[in-house]
DNA sequence: GTCTATATTTTGATAGAC
DNA sequence: GTCTATCAAAATATAGAC
């Protein structure tokens, strides 16, 4: 039977069938992000995920075969945005205000998409196992070509002298610390649930002690 | 049954009960840890848990009636030794050495303890459903205990003034990622696995920045 | 593409002999 | 305290009618 060619006999305004497939999909991996980032991959159940996306569990296993593709699905866009932030690295730019603003992106993300934040981190404790070499490598080579902007401003002395990968290290896990271990930062900063008050705090302390820490002063908050 | 006198009856050299026990136990909480750790709760298998302790399934069940008791057990230990490094921070030392010893504490507990390290991660990522009110304020009491040692040295004029609970999230993000999202750190310093060296180097860039960082000079490396 | 009913496998937990 | 055999409850996945 001949399947290719049946779309464009549809009408507009009437739902093609690859638009159910679309918003079905996207149904199923938005209700498989959030169970998957707060049960992890052996946590969530399938069952969970049908309920959540409004579909019987049939549909689900008739868009995805199997639950490991629902998360290999969603592993793979997440190394598409993992390294958006580190755009904000220009050379052209001001040391201080270019960190500034890769901190405050950082931050950004861990507050916007915490489910996405949480499943990376979930993957990554658990060994990286769907984590594939060419999505590492990708984040390998970002943060590579990154390292190099900062040796650029180390060179023309517009900074002290770091080790720029335990660097990285250090903003990364400060950063996303909000969002995967939010129960621990609401104990420390005594609270029920981080609000967009202490995501400003948390971006101005670490802005002061990391930009103070590279021998570089604070700058004043741009938004 | 009287089953209460019965050790006393023993020849010393011989397993008495108690130390057969003991020994079981501990070969159970031994590879439950590895195995929770890597795999958390739901993808760890009582099998597995059974078979890496070389025991059969049923004499785990016999000293554990259920896999929520074993992990439970290890819960309860890691709240013992969470704020131990914590004891560095005393008031009466040099704030600069003290940070600089709480910062190294906290690696060689994330070298040499990165499977408890990895099942508090793991725990906390999915909500700390296991971790208890009471264990969670022993973590809090401690943290906040120590934050009046490092007021007291700001309102002494001995270091530059801070957000005190944003600076300890930065600390413990920092020391912690080294441990529990050890495949990121391999990335970022190009090596296959950490090795005693790679600890030292994060020590030495953590205290460097983090001392500059608090207006202190960093001071040498004691060991 | 949708959906009910069911098959299959896994796995936490137990019975009961030694 | 030890251990084999087994149960019962999930949970992943599929069959097959519509």
């Amino acid at each position: 039977m001949a399947i290719a060619t049946k779309k464009s006999g549809r009408k507009a305004g009437q739902d093609s069938e690859e638009r159910i497939r679309a918003r079905n999909e996207a149904a199923i991996l938005e209700a498989a992000l959030d169970l998957f980032s707060r049960k992890g991959f052996d946590g969530a159940r399938m069952a969970e995920v049908a309920e959540q996306s409004g579909l019987p569990k049939a549909n689900v296993y008739y868009y995805f075969p199997a639950k490991e593709d629902i998360y290999r699905a969603l592993i793979d866009r997440l190394i598409a945005s993992w390294d958006t932030a580190l755009e904000e690295l220009q050379p052209e730019r001001d040391p201080a205000e270019a960190i500034a603003a890769y901190i405050r992106a950082k931050l950004d993300y861990s507050r916007g998409f915490a489910a996405q934040s949480k499943l990376f981190a979930n993957e990554i404790l658990s060994g990286a196992k769907f984590l594939d070499r060419a999505g590492r490598r990708h984040v390998q080579e970002a943060t590579r070509a990154k390292a190099r902007v900062i040796e650029g401003w180390i060179a023309d002395g517009r900074m002290v002298p770091i080790d720029i990968p335990h660097f990285f290290i250090m903003l990364w896990s400060t950063t996303q610390f909000y969002a995967d271990f939010d129960v621990l930062a609401c104990d420390a900063l005594e609270t029920a649930k981080l609000t967009k008050k202490d995501y400003d705090a948390a971006a101005e302390a670490i802005c002061a002690l990391v930009l103070r820490g590279c021998g570089l002063s604070p700058v004043i908050q741009s938004t």
